[in-house]
DNA sequence: CATGATAATAGGAATCATTCTCACTAAATG
DNA sequence: CATTTAGTGAGAATGATTCCTATTATCATG
């Protein structure tokens, strides 16, 4: 987490943001955490210390400036997590039963193919594409 | 609509079900509007004729039976289309500036792609795939 | 075709994640 | 140091969705 620090509040700092305690503490924590965590999880990880609007708003601040990327579950929660600059591109496991999600990364060559896939499935559509969300449903060992 | 009713009413009778005149109706409207939608927006489309607490209901029974398929949007809100018996297996284009979405039917060859692709990324964790979810993002006509 | 058993409806209240408001505080800049 | 601007915190507000309860419709069959 040192290790990325410099680059976040590089990035921050030339959009104007601040990069404040609560906010390194959120990154910390999501990047303790691994993976895509909710709001409330990264509450109640960080103890209750940052009041669950602050970390919203943070939330928000830091995905908008690229530094976090956020998801909506299938159970209707966003998790938020590292952005891909910082995990490298990857892809999630979801499990359909308790929504928790993991991190896969695909090779270079299934990335290729689902690069592929997107733009031979856009090609005769009126629909600009810019990106692609490959999710594969399942039950984690857990709820197995 | 009509060619589809009685597949419908067969399935659900086998549950213990009923195929009411306001779930005949969500089901017509649904396959009408064609693509995912929202519960206010079927709940508009109908002019207010099932109040949005039967149609919640409803639309919850039917996903369940396996009439309907229920996808969360990057918006956070649920929208609902024909379950794929009827629609042939899809995968959606969402407009990241809106929220609407659209179907796009992969060819044979591509959907075998997917699967091996869930295949090969699923093999070394300890999660069973059942599924997957390939979505393309990108901007639509009316917001590019 | 009457009757009970059960499922469905309607309307409103309740939930829960998320967002907003606003007064207050901290940080950066000059 | 003063000023400006961003950030914080507490709670209220929002909005989609779900739950509750009394009432009504539907079905199977006697």
């Amino acid at each position: 987490m040192q290790h990325i620090e410099p680059s976040v509040e590089q990035r921050l700092t030339a959009e104007g943001i601040r990069l404040t305690g609560g906010r390194r503490r959120t990154i910390a924590t999501l990047a303790a955490m691994g993976g895509p965590r909710t709001a409330a999880e990264i509450h109640s990880e960080t103890g209750d210390a940052i009041p669950l609007s602050t970390l919203y708003r943070s939330l928000a601040v830091l995905t908008d400036a690229g530094i976090l990327a956020s998801h909506h579950g299938s159970d209707g929660v966003i998790r938020f997590e590292l952005a891909e600059w910082f995990t490298g591109h990857h892809h999630h496991l979801i499990c359909v039963e308790c929504g928790a999600t993991f991190d896969v990364t695909p090779t270079p060559e299934q990335e290729r193919a689902m690069t592929q896939l997107v733009e031979e499935m856009a090609a005769d559509t009126d629909f600009t594409a810019t990106g692609h969300r490959f999710e594969i449903e399942g039950l984690c060992s857990a709820c197995r």
